[in-house]
DNA sequence: CCAGGCGTTCGAAAAGTTTGAACGAGTATG
DNA sequence: CATACTCGTTCAAACTTTTCGAACGCCTGG
């Protein structure tokens, strides 16, 4: 049994119902009411069924008509889409961006280049993931991502190219009522190692896990996202390192005192980074808009972009 | 801007890769080669896109010609699927059976049928809502349900058909820890007043709702389904009837204890109901499986049925 | 009752598809 | 390195499908 429903008897039939009669439908498409009849006699031939009661002067919809009407719209509009969607591709837009945003970067920091590319290219569906430290590398060298975001210290790998992406400043926290907070200079390295140390775990699932920043014999509490981590800090359940966007907020509400440190954590270069090879143009415009002009691929001086 | 895509185009490229050449989507077409090359440049030309590549000897297909296939797909499937439903609309099957089920059902007891219905009938969904009450009828009028399954008092009412389902046994209630467990003879109505009755809210969103055998002056606790009676009443939250079936595992476990009743409440006769008017034949299947020979309706000597 | 719109039917014309043969290009096989 | 085979394309001719235009019957509204 083959595929027995042609489009152009849908396209009839949604132009028949959305103009009322026959004829009208036939004056719509540029075309006679007898082929309409014919394309409408065709369906029901293919089909086996009726279409249309015609006991009445004015043919109407049977229900079985209406199934096909509703649902034939969808395939109309479906198909319509695929047509488009395959002459984006040929022009090298991806029907689909995949960004991975690193932990050290808030996600929101990406919202306005999102709502601008969505502004511009309605049709492409753009979906973020955040990862944090190997675990964006990772969900690029798998091509589980087209681009990531804010990585610190990307290893040396083939096949990967980079633009500088923001310069990352770091604030040491705790809550207000955590103990540390009583002190009034700075902390030293052996003062630290009695307090509980949160810290965001890796999410790679293959390459080996790495811990950032971490003294030895620092009891820990590892939460799985940034977003966590904050919220453990605020908790007072320990203390850490946060990127300073993360926290500007809640120093300023003071949900959280920044502590000044012996050693303090210098700041972070972070990159852009992307599988070489022919990247799309919806790749290329995250790039331009987020790296600059990838070029000339040096670090930025500003911290983080708002 | 018309619709620029065929179906055979896509059935087309399906074939080819399906049998892996041009030459073998001919053949499993029964069509000529030529005839293959010619339907896909005209799928190229209305698209304006390269779907294969030629370069090499054997066409392979673009990432356009990719997308196209997948999607393409799709869309066929969706084109047999929506001819079959038209088939069976017309056949009077209805693409899709809803059932409004009483509180005093437990809706497993419709478990059997729905699985032996959708094993004759794959393709016909059926929905399955729980109502109480006047919610049950309410439901069938206005057309939300097609039918309702164990109302009890049916409202006389133009247009609704019906034949006779299970009748309902209720078994008076409570947990083992609650005041009322200690007593061994049957409970007085003026004793019941004291103790706080769980009651299910009708779910009628517009006709006046009711409730069912409650004494004047008894403090309640509503609760939106028969399932969370049930719970309140072994979280030891009060007391009320409740259908057996919807207990027997309960009392069996000793989770709940009946108490004899001074005037116990009588079995509820409980009716099949459908909207009178030409029934679809999977409307028609149910009636005839839950309420056996509609042309007898005569009230069923057992209790529930499994 | 008449004018006008509706949808169908039919033969003829137009458009589109399929065919088969010829061709060049690539790939296995000996 | 021939040879035989498969692949996909092209082209004119045969064929099929769709569209057209005119004629017709039906119903509705004035």
């Amino acid at each position: 049994m083959t595929n027995p429903l042609r489009l152009e008897s849908l396209e009839a039939l949604d132009a028949i119902d959305r103009h009322g009669s026959f004829a009208a439908a036939a004056a719509a498409l540029y075309r006679v009411p007898s082929a309409i009849s014919y394309t409408i006699s065709q369906l029901e031939n293919d089909l086996g069924v009726a279409v249309f009661d015609r006991s009445g002067h004015r043919a109407v919809l049977t229900p079985a008509g209406r199934l096909l009407l509703d649902e034939g719209r969808r395939i109309l509009t479906a198909t319509r889409e695929l047509g488009a969607a395959a002459r984006r591709v040929a022009d090298n837009w991806e029907p689909e961006l995949r960004i991975a945003v690193d932990g050290l970067i808030p996600p929101t920091d990406l919202w306005p280049a999102i709502a601008a590319f969505g502004a511009e290219h309605p049709a492409i569906n753009v979906r973020l993931t955040e990862e944090v430290l190997g675990g964006t590398w990772e969900a690029l060298i798998d091509d589980r991502v087209d681009l990531a975001v804010g990585v610190a210290d990307p290893p040396a790998g083939a096949g990967v190219r980079r633009t500088a992406y923001a310069d990352v400043a770091f604030a040491f926290c705790c809550a207000p009522h955590h103990p540390l907070a009583e002190r009034t200079h700075a902390v030293t390295e052996d003062e630290l190692r009695s307090h509980r140390a949160v810290v965001v775990a890796d999410s790679a699932r293959r390459l080996s896990p790495r811990d950032a920043g971490l003294l030895d014999g620092q009891p820990r509490l590892t939460v799985a996202s940034m977003a966590s981590k904050v919220a453990a800090l605020e908790h007072g359940l320990g203390v850490g390192h946060v990127p300073r966007a993360w926290v500007a907020e809640a120093l300023a509400a003071g949900r959280l005192v920044e502590l000044p440190l012996e050693r303090p954590r210098e700041a972070a270069q972070t990159w852009l980074l992307w599988r070489s090879g022919a990247p799309g143009r919806a790749l290329e415009w995250f790039i331009r808009r987020l790296g600059g002009d990838r070029d000339q691929p040096m670090p930025r001086a500003s911290q983080m972009r708002s």
